[in-house]
DNA sequence: CCAAATCGAAACCATCATGGTTACGATTTG
DNA sequence: CAAATCGTAACCATGATGGTTTCGATTTGG
């Protein structure tokens, strides 16, 4: 989990919810997110992927949110861009001949899912509706 | 949090710890890891800056553990290797032009942090004497 | 007191993920 | 039919990562 792709989607997410049943088009959020709309169309192809948006081309074409913005939590959407979200383990196999070596990987799997699944039960409890309501209470 | 220190790290913690008082050098803890000596060296310093083991150098030299293995959580090692473990944000600023570009950062913040306090609870409530009980708990 | 062992650290490298960009075809709308 | 928009492949620059070599500094033990 080192790329931004979790925040981009999530802004995106956030401004399709803003804009209500309006269609935005990639160019537009581009703008939103400062990047090319190349990489928005790459991000929301994922999220198209797991159901949670559509879109469609053609003039007046674009992108929408298909479900209420309180039904899709910040777990759903890390679900759908999947990108690692966990600790990886050795970059080579460890050394199986050691006790340590040998169960380490399995120990470890064990302890990090269950650091996984607290900080997931966490996102599962915000959606974007929460969001929602923080970006228009900010001031001004 | 692409990286693998953060395992390796309490793979060599963990070894330490199964050696007890006995030193051990960075070329036979990089056979059971499985990588180059030069590797292991890197890795352990960060956890001498952090109080956690100590290093010395000559013959019958190597890397021992300085507390005890129950006094040692897995939250404390990734403190030690500070890898970054939280979601990255944006790669260039959003908009501030936009309502939501310009808000949304700050509000993702706190909801990350939240979610990474529960995660770090749970790191918390391992100590490598736990993982200790794990790998000599292994069968043959 | 010297030889060997070990760490410390810099330098360098290959590989890969990431985000950005260009380009172009396919589709849809008006 | 023309314009807008998506879909996707291809390519690229950048940076992180893990590995490797090298060599100096320190320490130990004989």
């Amino acid at each position: 989990m080192t790329n931004t792709r979790y925040t981009v989607a999530i802004h995106v997410l956030t401004l399709l919810a803003y804009a209500g049943p309006e269609a935005l088009t990639s160019e537009f959020i581009a703008g939103s997110v400062n990047t090319n709309p190349v990489v928005i169309r790459r991000i929301l192809a994922g999220l198209r992927e797991a159901g949670l948006v559509r879109s469609q081309g053609g003039p007046g074409g674009g992108w929408q949110l298909l479900r209420a913005p309180e039904a899709v939590s910040l777990l759903d959407v890390l679900r759908a861009v999947d990108t690692e979200a966990s600790f990886p383990l050795h970059a080579t196999p460890p050394n199986l001949a050691c006790p340590v070596g040998r169960s380490i990987q399995a120990i470890l799997t064990g302890h990090f899912r269950t650091a996984q699944a607290a900080m997931e039960r966490e996102l599962a409890r915000v959606s974007l509706r929460d969001l929602l309501e923080d970006v228009k209470a900010q001031p001004a």
